[in-house]
DNA sequence: GCAAAAGTGTTCAGCGTACACCCATGC
DNA sequence: GCATGGGTGTACGCTGAACACTTTTGC
């Protein structure tokens, strides 16, 4: 895992990448954690964000990429900047500065590799455990922005399936918002931004009247 | 001026903070550039913004005070993170990566210390010179923010003197968006906020009639 | 025919936008 | 009295919010 940030660099501080990697699931909002593995790790056996340090060749984003397929298996998802962290004692191993990333994955299973370094879980935001480092604070950072990029920006394409219902659409607005919307304002909004397509299909769910399939275009 | 990254850290980035400081003045959104005196730097005798690598002991925003105060001798301004960069080759002369920031000035002239260790100027927006390492990306995406966030936010309030009339104000937005705004829309909209005090004092300007004064609450 | 979710319109209030004239002052 | 910027109100269209019933299907 992380190296000891002391030993590379004396006098500035180092550099890490921690990601936030968001799903949707069973009616739930969920956040990805890793169990800290690393001897030298106060926290080992903790759990926290999947994270570490960045190398001299890769930018912020590469690093991302790397540590969520490398540590958890999990590879191709969206992610983007969060904020990043400074404060001097959140890493008590050495002096370390963490870019902060939002990630998320609508379908983890298919994403999902066969070998991950780390032992994994997805949490409900709801019941998420004490972490190591200041990683709590992060989770709280990514939920506040998620909940505000969600009502402007398109973000929520990358929570859902590639094809949904509009049922499914609504559902991950209210999840992720913790607030019911009202359903005739919800469809007239989302079909006004122009941003879905309807296929020809109709999902078919049991006893019930098939709802109209849509992807993003 | 910055230390040789490479030579403190060979395995991982190093972390620098850089920042686009804006004012307003004479009708102008300005940036505060530094010229680059360091002699191993690539860049030297050009112009680049003010910015450094971050100390052990300091938090990034820490870091913009410090080298906002010893660099160009400003001080207590207000200041907010915007982005971190992390593109491999942005520093040629090694891996570093900066976390951006955007600070605020309204009234330089009284902040400004006597002894800056380099030389400054202030440059508007529409005639910023080539400047050294991603500098002008940085102070694009700057521009790109203050301007989304002058018409959302309270931002606005570092930009203008502790007292003003609403036609300052008015004059601030403009500029900084670029556009006209209708005065008396203006004035309904700003005054609805609920963010601004009249004072009991009125603005004398010569041959006008004089205009209240305001300052934020 | 009934259970269960899909789908659909109208009304109202608040907000942003467009637009033109009188006011207070110094000279 | 005139030049200069200060200061004010109304009408209209758009958008968000509240709200309830009919439709389609499988059993």
């Amino acid at each position: 895992m992380k190296k000891d940030p002391q030993s590379t660099n004396i006098h500035f501080a180092a550099l890490a990448v921690d990601v936030v990697c968001f799903r949707v699931l069973e009616g739930e909002l969920q956040v990805l954690v890793g169990k800290v593995v690393s001897e030298e790790n106060p926290f080992k056996g903790k759990w926290a964000l999947v994270g570490g340090l960045v190398r001299v060749d890769e930018t912020a984003e590469q690093s991302v990429g790397r540590l969520l397929k490398d540590k958890a298996g999990i590879q191709g998802i969206y992610n983007e900047q969060l904020y990043t962290f400074s404060k001097v004692n959140r890493d008590p191993r050495g002096r370390v500065v963490s870019v902060a990333y939002i990630a998320i994955t609508s379908d983890p299973f298919i994403q999902h590799l066969d070998k991950a370094e780390i032992e994994t879980r997805w949490f409900n935001i709801k019941q998420v455990p004490k972490l190591g480092y200041d990683h709590n604070k992060l989770v709280a950072v990514a939920i506040s922005r998620l909940k505000t990029k969600i009502s402007y920006s398109n973000i929520v394409r990358y929570l859902v399936n590639k094809e949904f219902t509009l049922t499914e659409l609504h559902s991950v607005y209210e999840i992720v918002l913790g607030e019911s919307l009202d359903k005739r304002n919800f469809r007239k909004k989302i079909l006004s931004t122009d941003n879905l397509k309807e296929l020809n299909k109709k999902a078919k769910n049991g006893v019930m009247r098939p709802a109209s399939v849509y992807s993003f275009k």
